[in-house]
DNA sequence: ATCTTTTGCGTAACATTTACACAAACAATA
DNA sequence: TATTGTTTGTGTAAATGTTACGCAAAAGAT
């Protein structure tokens, strides 16, 4: 038992984890496999210890739930409303990551029945709030997708202009047109075209690679107004 | 006394309130009355209730130390260090706020011994990890300046054109030049100009004003991309 | 060999940004 | 009153970026 002078809130951690298949954005769920919200799913996360910061917490949750580990995870924002857990007063502090779908496999674990993908626009019905931190999670992501390279974090290391397009379309809900999206993405300057070629039904297209050092240089000498 | 059968931490809420002078950019603290860095300035913040959010605990704590209140405030992030108080584990929530300096008495009250402004570049040494706080406050700042009008907020209901360029240009260390400033800000549809005219010593400018539903609604017929 | 699909590149029209020039409207001063 | 200095509003040409297309090359499918 832990006692203090004055009360104390719970605090957790949640991961909203993003994952791209080649045609569709989804999201890593888990089933809950204990009260509340027994049976309903949830995003992965749980309490926090008191050793470790919040990132360290929700990258263990993470693994412990759905065996991803090693990945980058991004503090987004914390929802404290005061009703959110039936059980005592529990904040969470939200997090977001994208991530190469194709290349974790995921176990479920622990407290968690099951984890699976889920389309964004298939999503089964949430224990908590959950509802709402993937509906903040998704504008973030909106917002991040315009104005940061991190639609290739949910690539492969190689990758065609076909499918950075793909990402853009399905993530701002909008569509481009294709050859003036190429030019575009190749005048930015670290999208990097390899030799390799991509095999399909039509002419074999290039593969890119996202430049990392090239652009973070670009960030530090750019001009923000 | 409270009892938990898990370990809590305990939660505080800052504000990192930025106000404008005219010409400089300062930040509101107080200096801390009580122990722990008692005699240290520090952000106004403070415990945060349990019947409370953390946007309600941190108005509220702004208002008991500084008198400051009906302000907008904007969680940006939770600072989770495991020894960020000597004390005991204690997680902050901080919140932005940008505010008409001149429009909001500062009185101290409670446990801040005082409540002072400070420009920006002449902090004094800093309670807890607050240093680390408002470093991220400043990108925070620099970033949403350049993709949101936030800089209306530090301003008049009406103000004049170089007011505005001068925020800009102390926020993003930059300088501009004055005509195509001018132009750009007229030319985005919600800078209004007034009637009214500014007195000073050369030819009297244009007064002019944010109109906030123009820019909502260009937001919302805007491409993303 | 021909058709279909997909990719890469080109280009003209249009829009935006940048770097200035210049005149108007005031206060201060001679 | 006339001149000077300061600040503001507008204009404009050159450079740069965006948009809407056309077209041919390179593959698999028929």
């Amino acid at each position: 038992m832990y006692t203090y002078k004055y009360p104390h809130p719970a605090v957790t951690t949640d991961c909203v984890v993003f994952g791209f298949d080649g045609s569709n954005l989804n999201l890593l769920l888990i089933e809950r496999g204990i009260e509340p919200f027994k049976g309903k799913w949830a995003l992965p996360g749980g309490f926090m210890n008191m050793d470790e910061t919040a990132e360290q917490g929700a990258m263990r949750e993470l693994q412990e739930e759905t065996s991803i580990k090693d990945i980058y995870i991004e503090q987004f924002h914390t929802f404290t409303s005061v009703k959110r857990d039936p059980r005592e007063r529990v904040l969470t502090i939200a997090f977001l990551a994208f991530i190469r779908q194709e290349k974790y496999e995921v176990i479920a674990g622990d407290d968690a029945a099951k984890a699976q993908w889920f389309p964004i626009d298939q999503l089964p019905e949430l224990a908590f709030d959950h509802k709402d931190i993937i509906t903040m999670a998704l504008d973030k992501l909106k917002w991040k997708i315009t104005y940061e390279p991190i639609a290739f974090r949910l690539l492969n290391k190689t990758f065609t202009m076909t499918q950075v397009q793909t990402i853009y379309e399905v993530v701002l809900g909008q569509t481009f047109d294709r050859r003036n999206f190429h030019k575009k993405m190749t005048a930015l300057g670290y999208i990097i075209p390899t030799e390799m070629q991509s095999r399909g039904s039509g002419r074999p297209g290039t593969l890119f690679t996202f430049d990392e050092d090239k652009y973070k240089e670009q960030i530090e000498n750019k001009k923000v107004f």
